[in-house]
DNA sequence: AATACAACCGGACTACGGTCCGTTTACTCT
DNA sequence: AGAGTAAACGGACCGTAGTCCGGTTGTATT
């Protein structure tokens, strides 16, 4: 049976099962920041123009390799247990999710950063839309009053702005607990305001 | 008479005012993107080891060409009238200051953009530590009652983030006027607070 | 004026991300 | 099985930021 949409050639798959291979054991060797694509298509055996076809870019391999756990992340804030996933008050799962967040990018630093830095902007990302609407929506919910909650949902989102928390944490030495509760301590100002 | 610190020698002064002419001669031509620091180092007539020695990277460069207008802005915060300067309340000066600042990126949208993709992070800027204590003090002075107002300082600038805000303008046709609205409106929820 | 030296100069060189296009290969249809 | 085709392949190629080092030049000293 011919699906839909055509499917993947079989040397196409494999070359993108050895690329995502070769990538996590550069990066586990050398970190995210030794990974050239260079590097990957002579370490995956395949040629240069391969990797850029498959990932369009080095901020789209990254992307691609974050995809698990970003996808994790985000089923926890949509539907997993309380306070991050629905079921608690709006301003605990604001604050919960910022404190994952946080903990996410503490974990994945390198990995996130170079996803940011795509050619376009890092704003453009999926996953940024789905987060600014999901702080939209919690921020509706807690009852503000606000003129435009979806600009004020985008502010606070670039206040967990990867490249500036792990700057303050391993430039300045702020602990990320610090971190978590100066974002507790900004959203509840906004949502118990009115 | 000898001064203390080595003098500049007269040929390093004069590449540097040829330098400077040039950027801003490509700058007007074809915009900052187009300012390479080969064409910069064939239309001044240098050497691209000059380029770099001069101002370190690109980003330095556009640094060294905001430094006028962003000397000025700093006065105004720092010296100018209210509700900018000394004399009017923290929130309305707060409020000012990022209506300045939005002002400030969507004028010079591109240079600061630029100047923004320092090798290093655009967070060692001297001028944004600058930023985070004025917003610090005024935090301060506004009476908030925050266990760290240097963070949230720092948070309340991300918001104004320059990559951030054109974005928003740029490819989300958002206007600079409701973007100040929102961070009135964040600012004062803040201050208001407590 | 000659000398010495530190600072400066220039452009060849490297590393990297990304593009291009002629060649090869896996699937499909008869 | 054989032919036809669209997709995938690979690596030479490009533009860019940034580095390096042998040669040059301004300046202070005598």
């Amino acid at each position: 049976m011919t699906p839909v949409t055509a499917a993947e050639r079989s040397d196409a798959a494999r070359n993108r099962e050895r690329l995502l291979l070769a990538a996590r054991e550069l990066i586990e060797h050398g970190g995210a920041a030794s990974l050239t694509m260079d590097r990957l298509a002579e370490h995956a055996g395949v040629g240069k123009g391969t990797v850029f076809r498959r990932f369009g870019s080095r901020a789209g391999l990254m992307l691609t390799l974050l995809n698990d756990s970003e996808a994790a992340f985000q089923a926890r804030f949509l539907f997993g247990p309380p306070p991050l996933g629905p079921g608690a008050a709006p301003l605990e799962r604001l604050i919960a999710f910022g404190a994952e967040r946080i903990a996410y990018v503490v974990e994945y630093g390198d990995l996130v950063l170079a996803a940011g830095n795509a050619s376009r902007g890092r704003f453009e990302v999926p996953a940024a839309a789905l987060w600014n609407r999901h702080v939209d929506m919690l921020l509706r919910e807690g009852g503000i009053d606000s003129p435009e909650p979806g600009l004020l949902a985008g502010s606070l989102n670039a206040t967990l702005d990867p490249e500036r928390l792990l700057h303050l944490i391993r430039e300045h030495g702020v602990t990320p607990e610090r971190l978590t509760a100066s974002w507790r301590d900004l959203v509840t100002r906004i949502v118990t305001d009115a």
